[in-house]
DNA sequence: TATGAATGAGCCTTCATTCAT
DNA sequence: GATGAATGAAGGCTCATTCAT
């Protein structure tokens, strides 16, 4: 059997595994009897559970983030383009909980080397977002325009909104609602207050 | 030293080891000794390193929730009631870093025992919200009324968001935002979508 | 049991094993089976294989040296110290062959840490030979005298010449000459070199 | 290319591994790598780790015998042959040193079959050197003779202070002694007791 | 109450060795 | 003749857990 075939049998078994039982109880005889081959394989092709691990996030994430830009039409307005990076984002996730599972719970969660290279790859959703949101902003009547930290602060709640979202509906075991319902929530939840922004309305404490 | 002592000693510890190792990396000899007890001690106190987790779970879980629910008044109108709730909730998580990394990264992510008790502690979180989401809706001139599932999925995306944002300024070296103003920009975000549901009105693609 | 006595039977053990087998294939199993302890227990107390070897290295190395340096009166002639310095060495390699061989044979081929050390306490030995060569040299009506190389290289030579005669005696199976006779036989070897070197005879050949 | 070269090639990289990693670390695979065939070629014709070694110690120790072999001249007097003998082991070892390190550290320490078949070379070597001590021993007007342990016992040390010159010369960085240099410090170091015991000169301990 | 002493079980990793081509 | 693919076996090390005192 060709090394690439054999790799990335490794590579599901590993992915699927340490979604399971997480990092450390993830052990590697179970992800080789998963893959169908012998640890000492595994080991030649892949030198290490650290690096086994590496290269799940590393193509979970890169598959994650594809699935969103492919979604998206570039000349498409702001609106659309999140509605379609929306819904992209929770139909690539519910397709692979696994992978999902494995970027949103365990890599952040053990040690800088991972953690650090998940961050990165939240850090191009983020920026995809971070972007969209500035444009909407400057398309608008803006009166005030957004600082950047505070359209960075707004991405980040939207992702981690979706984020929660897709974890949430990825457990429900009864009638998981689809994915353009998951994005249709989330534009409801998310869509006016940014398009207040837009308009630079701003919300604040009512006075007592 | 009284037990009652001992046992707070020895959760701090564990609290403290379980969010700057993770679940499994921690040792129980590490967490003795940051306790300053030997290790049958902590054995005869707290049975085991599962039983030891769970404690610190519930015990910073309960916290969190009596934080969010101290922080609102009943009686206040539900706009002010999730704005006192945010301000609760991004102080506490603010406060106490270590057992909100326990709650948000850790718990989540070790099989079955762990993940169904932070799962039950958050739904806490969640059906407040969603009791507040529901409540609003009832309040307004709401044309269709907001299904079970709807709100529970938008509080879920509230928390998430809140959860994104309260680990993104936690983990900001740089003048970390205050409470107050990670609240805000919650606000900023969610508030105007809910105040539509309120009123009926949903967010629907535009037909091209 | 205290923990000093379980400590000395495992450098016993350990002791024994590295001579029999080597470094590399002593396996910590047999050391601590044994030694009458479980493996753990070995490792709380001695940290690493390479460790034990070390600590193993260390006390036989220091008995040697105690052992001869006790065999020795300092206020006796150079003949007699070097005499009763070789009984010494012959006895104590011979009633500790284990030792002997984890110094001799296993130690200097095992990368540098351990080289060092070894290196450094059979520099002792060859440092005391050593000197007493050159107080002979000293002694003596020497004409030209012994350049300081010169004397480390028949220390050297004499050193080794009493530890190939340890290693063969220690094997010999049949009737293995006592320690006095081996030390006789190494003074019959070299003392008539020294003495001559004393006198300033150098040996020099012939010219055909 | 011919089996002949690529054997040799494949001694060649053995010989060179083995001496600077030792017997167990030395991995088949840098072996291979280092002779430029793949692993299973080595196995095809050198059949096994233990056979390759094997292989490397009887090629470098019949050169080392025929180095000293040939440097002698059988015709010439004892002195003469010691001397000559000398330089030529001095040579052969400070030639090859890799050789020389499996030989004298690496084959001694590693179980039976090797410490036998190292043994059996060695032997050859003490072989030479106590026949010509018997043999100087008989032309002199020796009283009594020499008993043949006797002769044995002072080749082992001859030949263990010559290897352990031949270490101890290798090892130095500084200004290593050339090996007409070592075979003269051996001669002044040994040549004076031989001869006194070719004249039926004893030393023994001087009675107090 | 409190602890020094001790261990069974398991995991990551490596290596000599062999097929099928 | 030569090799990419593959593995059984074993070793170092760690950890949660429990007695005897």
């Amino acid at each position: 059997m060709p090394r690439e075939v054999r790799e990335r049998q490794m590579l599901d078994a590993a992915v699927q595994v340490f979604a399971r039982r997480g990092y450390r109880p993830a052990s590697m005889d179970e992800i080789a009897e998963l893959a169908g081959a012998s640890k000492p394989l595994v080991y030649l092709y892949l030198n290490s559970k650290e690096e086994l691990f590496s290269a799940c996030v590393r193509r979970e994430a890169d598959a994650l983030v594809r699935a969103v830009r492919d979604a998206v039409d570039p000349d498409s307005p702001a609106e659309r383009r999140l509605w379609d990076g929306l819904r992209g984002f929770f139909a690539h996730t519910a397709a692979h909980p696994d992978g999902w599972a494995v970027l949103h719970c365990q890599a952040r969660t053990h040690g800088e080397p991972f953690a650090l290279e998940v961050a990165a790859v939240r850090q191009k959703l983020v920026d995809i977002v971070t972007h969209l949101i500035a444009e909407t902003a400057a398309e608008g009547s803006c009166g005030a325009p957004l600082a950047g930290h505070e359209a960075s602060g707004l991405a980040n709640a939207l992702v981690g909104a979706a984020e929660a979202l897709a974890g949430w509906s990825n457990a429900r075991t009864d009638e998981a609602p689809s994915a353009t319902e998951r994005a249709r929530t989330l534009m409801n939840f998310a869509w006016a207050g940014l398009e207040n922004l837009t308009n630079g309305r701003r919300w604040a404490p009512a006075r007592p």
